[in-house]
Parts: structure tokens; C-alpha cells; sequence
DNA sequence: TGAATTCATCGTAATATTGCAATAAGTAGA
DNA sequence: TCTACTTATTGCAATATTACGATGAATTCA
């Protein structure tokens, strides 16, 4: 098939995959950490910095913002991006509660 | 292409990727909560609890084990699957660190 | 208006992922 | 050994992802 089965999981276990996901490939972690170190930034510095094509960049922050992950401003002829604070909150909740849970359940194995 | 240049990028990002890719998925997500709340658990618990087939659930096991989040000992007929200590931490230390990234310097936009 | 700048989108290609049925491989017990 | 049980692997199909060049859309400034 190739699709997943989002349809037979639960709210909160999908909104947890897509915040991972929003993290899952290399590029898109050095923009959400420039993005940090910058409080924003625009596509033109990215090309900049990291080595993939200003297309591939764009998408890449188009998948972020359809993950939530961030938010896109106009500003004059470039766009701001920056973290959204919100779904940040709210990831860093939901995977520190499931990252802490293995505590609670002490070593295993 | 569909590939991704992860040469491009250091060691430190693509294992933080990495850890973000074993949580990307829900049923990844599911399987690990399992395994959390069962410290431990066999491919065919899960069949039971997962919607998912057997092959399929067996794929994703597979996936978080060479992504290093799992460790499968075998015993008897059956294997024992379960949360690898030493990754676990390293994952949530080293999101959380992203994650904390966010507040020391205040909000963005 | 025209040129320059910036970002998005399209089209294309290659690879990855997801899922399942069928089958294989391994162990345990009769 | 034979059977039952459990998990892995294979083969296949469909969709998703990644990447880039080319092009388009929008804005600013001369």
C-alpha cells in the first residue's frame, strides 16, 4: 500500500506521530534549530546555510507548516517564519510525558 | 530522488532524526507504549492489540530496532521486545534539549 | 512600467514507506 | 520426528517522500 493506517489510532497518538514526524529528517531539524537560534528566519537564509536546493527547502517548511510546526508571516517581499508556539508546547508535553514514562515503570529488561 | 543527504548533515542531527523517526508513525508510537506499559511484550500481544497484520507489525518492530529505541531477546518460541535503556535516554535528552532550546530564548513572534 | 528579489509551485525522477498474504524459519513439546 | 506455535522474511502493490531544475507569483525599488 504505502498509506498509513492513521484511521485505527486515536487523536492523540496521530498528533504524537506528526510532531514527530515533523523532526524526522535531518533537514528539517537544522531549520526548526536555526529557526530557534534565529527566533526567525527566512527560505533565502536557509539556502544559505544548509546545502539543498531552495525548492527542496521550501517544501521542507511547507511540511513543517502543515505539521504545525511552524508559522509563516509576510513581510514585505520574504516571509517570516517561526516556531508555533502552541503545537511546540504541546509536542514537548506529549513526548516528555512519553519519554518520562519510561521512568516511572523503572529499567526494563 | 527520494533519498535523503544525510552526509550533508552531522552526526548529531541525523541521530536526533533518527530518534524522531521511531515516534513518526502511529503504530510505532502504540508499539512503544506498549511496551512501556508492559515493559516488555512479544509480536503476538501485539497482533492482538494492534489492527495491524502480523507481517506488518513485525516490519515496524524491525524498524525500531535497527532505528536502536528496541531490544528483542529471544526466549523460548517467543521474543522479548523492549525499550533500549541507553537510546531512550540519549532520545530524550537530546529532544529535550531541543525543546528547552525554545523557552531560553523567550517567544518567537 | 521594468528589473530584481524572494518564495512557492510544477514536473519529473528516484527511492522509501506502508501494508498484507504467503511462506519460511525457529523453538518447544508430544 | 511431527506438529503446533511464534516471529521473520519475501514478494508484491500502492502511496509517500526527497530532491532538483524550471517556472510562476508576489513584492519592492528604480
Amino acid at each position: 500500500m504505502g498509506i498509513t493506517k492513521s484511521e485505527v489510532f486515536d487523536e492523540r497518538i496521530n498528533r504524537l506521530a506528526g510532531y514527530a514526524k515533523a523532526l524526522a529528517h535531518p533537514a528539517r531539524v537544522a531549520i526548526i534549530e536555526y529557526l530557534l537560534q534565529h527566533r526567525a528566519c527566512i527560505c533565502g537564509d536557509l539556502v544559505g546555510v544548509l546545502p539543498l536546493s531552495q525548492s527542496t527547502i521550501s517544501q521542507h517548511l511547507k511540511e513543517l507548516k502543515h505539521l504545525g510546526m511552524i508559522q509563516g508571516e509576510i513581510e514585505g517581499p520574504r516571509i517570516n517564519y517561526c516556531i508555533d508556539g502552541t503545537a511546540w508546547q504541546e509536542a514537548r508535553r506529549m513526548l516528555g510525558e512519553l519519554f518520562d514514562a519510561y521512568n516511572l515503570n523503572g529499567t526494563c529488561c
